[in-house]
DNA sequence: GCTATTTTGTCAAGCAACTTGACTAATAAC
DNA sequence: GTTATTAGTCAAGTTGCTTGACAAAATAGC
């Protein structure tokens, strides 16, 4: 977690008459979503899902509860198939997925929630509400609301570009 | 990058009657500032940056222009100093930054922008307003508008607890 | 002043999360 | 029926982090 500025001097003035520092969106943006998935992997993990990470909540973010197949997943995260596949064994070895045959292509793999992993989703939905309910305190309900509406907005101008639909 | 979703379908029907998707304003904002992130690094590297990366942006965004020291950029970024090591000599041998002995300490040692760092953050600075037009256009003025405070509320609110105040 | 503790940065080794390259087995194209 | 493509796997290497051990300089206690 990030401090605040405390900045030695300008030994040489070196910098001084620099451009002033700008108010940038995109910083804010990204450094709130940063905190958001931050506040959740930390939920996830006292809720004692250890197992769950940066590359996990990505990975999972793109596996909808029916399951899928692993090129899939590669092709939605944006990661090469080894890669997924190396996600995917550790998630099997945790008990979180499994990989069922294809019944349609002899060499395709299903990779599909267990039990364990759809609890584990459940577990994910009540911290997501929960971070939810102090951004609440933190905006106003109404300020909120206004933010869920450009997020969507904003995805929705990404659709054709590519996203994933929504979380598991 | 992320795809489109295009389910296999539910072979056992075992996730038949499981909790409905919800839409979570959290998942939204990380995938948010993610494509804030990709698009500004994929600007940094298309305008010669090839040693600019996410965990150069995660750095950088917490080094003032009047440089500070190594230490101070762990505690901003949460990183150990190690690892802060590691990245500043990258940069270093890129360089971008460079150390300085700090007059008050001599021990410590402070980091620095060169002329080439700077200007690759000038470079920076118009790649960041490139983006924002594009969102702009896809949000309109008024909601563009909206998000910016909505961030800036929402920094103001973790201040106390520690925020890096603002990009380089 | 002088010792004991803490702080600042560094060296070294190791783990997690990726990458590219080479390969097998099944499918699809012709 | 051969050829080309696709789905997944195995192996090796890179990057971005981690913890542990350490030297040099600063600070605290007396």
């Amino acid at each position: 977690m990030v401090k605040q500025l405390d900045d030695s001097g300008d030994p040489d003035g070196r910098t001084v008459g620099a451009p002033p520092l700008l108010d940038h969106v995109g910083w804010r943006l990204w450094q709130a979503g940063r905190l958001w998935i931050d506040l959740f992997i930390a939920g996830m993990q006292e809720a004692g899902h250890g197992w769950f990470g940066l590359a996990q909540a990505n990975l999972l973010g793109c596996l909808p509860r029916t399951g899928t197949r692993q090129g899939v997943l590669a092709e939605r995260t944006g990661l090469s198939k080894q890669a997924v596949q190396q996600l995917v064994d550790d998630l099997v070895a945790a008990g979180i997925v499994e990989r069922i045959p294809d019944p349609a292509d002899k060499r395709a793999r299903i990779v599909r929630y267990t039990d364990a992993g759809l609890a584990a989703m459940a577990d994910g939905n009540r911290i997501k509400l929960a971070i939810e309910a102090q951004f609440a305190e933190q905006l106003g309900a109404r300020d909120l609301a206004r933010l869920k509406e450009i997020l969507a907005k904003l995805a929705q101008a990404r659709a054709g570009s590519g996203w994933p639909a929504d979380s598991p």
